[in-house]
DNA sequence: TGCAAACCCCAGTGGGGAACCGGAGTATAA
DNA sequence: TTATACTCCGGTTCCCCACTGGGGTTTGCA
């Protein structure tokens, strides 16, 4: 039930792109991670997975960097998380447990609280967070006035 | 999103407890440790734990064991899973990480996640689940006719 | 052409928690 | 009184997350 590191650090880099995303311009690693404190060769290897999983493209060499690959609204916070956390491929055949009947149930209400929990992530985009978050700077500056 | 060992366990021993609530009759480690495969010294600790969270209560000495304190309906799978797991107690003053705009932003959206998950753990309660292994069971009936 | 800036890949480390085991102690029914 | 159960406290093993390091390779630019 707990956010993990690594997807909250994917989802603030994601949101960081999806604000110069307009631009073109590929964004450094070295610049998100300053801008959000993150450790910069922890923050490589989480690009480096949603390089692999199509999320974002990278750029090489001097004035390189990264960019998304979709527009943010098409983006969904489940397919970063998803991706992030490794949670496709359970489809294998291995994992088959003898379980007890009571097992089964349990399995099958939990299947239920994941689709719930799910169903949340897939209705939110990287375009929803940059909007909450620029209304909320919004706020913060009519505090300061 | 997985969900641990422990919650499985507890879930299968409360489930077990259940089923023999009517009788009046306490229920041994041991038994309750065979019938669903759990390591009993395991069992053993998670059961101490439920029972400090007043879901369960043991009678200690021979023909002792543990036994539900209130019936399987009064009981939400939530309760379960949030005396296990311990994510009780994180209003203390101490969690305050500075975070970005960017953070808060995400920290609400996960919240409307984990609420959603919540929603589904209040909505059934251990009775329920035996329930459903219940008329699961039937059905394992029929087809071995 | 050289070189610095950026990404790329792989291999670790260490700290903490999950899962589990053992043993000595205590309460209770028979 | 004794066997049977729970109780308490500690230790162990293993694994994964967060993070670091040390090599690369690719590319823009002077």
């Amino acid at each position: 039930m707990e956010l993990s590191c690594k997807s909250e650090y994917a989802l603030l880099a994601l949101i960081e792109l999806s604000a110069s995303h307009g631009s073109g311009e590929p964004m450094q690693i070295r610049y998100i991670a300053t801008q959000q404190n993150i450790p910069d060769r922890y923050l490589e290897q989480l690009l480096a997975t949603l390089r692999r999983a199509g999320l974002v493209r990278s750029q090489r060499g001097a004035k390189g960097g990264y960019l998304l690959t979709r527009d943010p609204w098409q983006i969904t916070l489940f397919e970063v998380v998803s991706c992030i956390e490794g949670f496709e491929a359970q489809s294998e055949p291995e994992k088959k447990k003898p379980q007890t009947t009571e097992g089964k149930v349990i399995c099958e209400t939990w299947r239920e609280v994941q689709h719930a929990a799910e169903a949340v992530l897939q209705k939110y985009t990287l375009q929803d967070l940059l909007e909450r978050r620029n209304t909320k700077r919004q706020v913060d500056i009519m505090y300061y006035i």
